[in-house]
DNA sequence: GGGTCAATAATATTCGAATATTTTTCTTCC
DNA sequence: GGAAGAAAAATATTCGAATATTATTGACCC
């Protein structure tokens, strides 16, 4: 008989389903690394590790096909999505484009509220640690949640709601690799100063330096992940 | 006590599942305007219509939430996506983005056996006719195919996986207005020469021609459905 | 009449069990 | 020993029922 635990969500009538909060941390986990690409989401694993029933469990997985943070094959089930260099290399090549559009439009239609909020989510930025501890290196999701704030204002400007969502599904995608970088080598740019440029550029109104300056921005990280140590399949996406 | 018709896929062992199988009708539906914009899709209703257990439809409803064919609200169920003017010019200035940068660097790729397939592409086009019926417009599954696959090869040079299926996207999007244009007027325009202008123009090597034949394919389209009747929610999408 | 609140109905969500498929193991035969 | 096939185990998928939530109705009070 299916008896639920009717002490489960109490706590706020109507709100999110088991499922939405599911996708929520299977999401976090895969962003974070907790689950490795490739690593098989088997149904029983995962009804263990989130203590819920599958019907759940799987509706979270189909969402998450959507933002290729998981593969799936009929009758196989499901695994999280691989990685690889020349998905790297598309990734950032695709941020480029969307990136580079985005924040053509944003200039073209400036404003002074826009330009203030940019000032606002820097300064934000700046006063916050990139790193939880002060010795060593770890993740702070303070800082996360800034600096994506602080890279969203630059193109949230642009008027088309369709480029910004995929710029920022772009930039989630790209955080998987980021972070998967940051558990071998844990240097810390001098993140600071590209932020202060690339600000400064957007605010000047030079949209061609601004756009150069997004650009390196993107180049930068490219190369912190490559050269991070981080073993990526040389050819095509590891499954 | 849950005892499955046996008889249903034996036909095919291993072959895709009911929830991918019920993911391509209800798309299918979708598309084609069979289940019109905002329609709810409540859980009896669509296991009577696809005849099929729940689990199977919310499994495919999941994965089309991705798509942005279908909304869902927690605790409220699914509905078809809303459609509106405001979204169909954004989806216009996106395709007009992604197509662009698409075209470009496929023409920039050119090799002979691209340019063979565009011309191929175009020969299979030119004979298949628009309409099932002469004498009045009939959908022509057919020709929608090809008439696909001809956009697709302009594209599918770009040597970028990411933002080849990210026009494909927003094709299948753009297909739904037009679809749904055409339940109203169906004067079928000269589609025949536009493509062959696209053709020719992009094997030109004249890339800015090319680019501007492309943008005047989508502005004639999105012409002929502001023109047709449909009439679309002024301001936001509807739901 | 209009508004609040309980009871009811309708619907969405989730579960555990049942079924189908794939993978692994164990024969058996050459 | 190795290949082919059968049996068994493991796993994915799907179902119908049970539960939780939302929407609707109706009673009651002001």
């Amino acid at each position: 008989m299916a008896v639920r635990k009717n002490n489960k969500r109490d706590s706020r009538a109507g709100g999110p389903t088991i499922a939405t909060s599911v996708y929520d941390r299977v999401r976090n986990d895969i962003l974070t690394g907790a689950l490795a690409p490739g690593h098989r989401l088997g149904t029983d694993q995962l009804r263990a590790r989130y203590e819920v029933g599958i019907s759940p469990v799987r509706e979270a997985l189909n969402r998450l096909l959507a933002e290729k943070l998981v593969c799936f094959e009929d009758q196989k089930g499901f695994h999280v999505a691989g990685i690889g260099e020349d998905d790297l290399h598309d990734l950032i090549r695709m941020r480029y484009w969307a990136e580079e559009t985005a924040l053509r439009e944003s200039i073209a239609n400036a404003t002074p509220e826009w330009e203030e909020s940019i000032v606002v989510a820097y300064h934000r930025l700046s006063r916050t640690p990139r790193s939880a501890s002060s010795d060593k290196f770890e993740f702070n999701s303070e800082w996360e949640a800034l600096h994506r704030e602080f890279h969203n204002c630059f193109l949230s400007n642009c008027g088309s709601p369709r480029l910004l969502a995929h710029c920022e599904l772009l930039a989630d995608q790209a955080k998987r690799y980021r972070q998967l970088a940051a558990t071998i080598s844990f240097p810390g740019r001098a993140e600071g100063d590209e932020h202060k440029s690339l600000m400064e550029n957007t605010l000047s109104v030079d949209v061609e330096a601004a756009v150069e300056a997004h650009h390196a921005h993107l180049r930068k990280t490219l190369e912190i992940i490559i050269e991070s140590g981080l073993s990526l399949p040389a050819g095509k996406i590891a499954v």
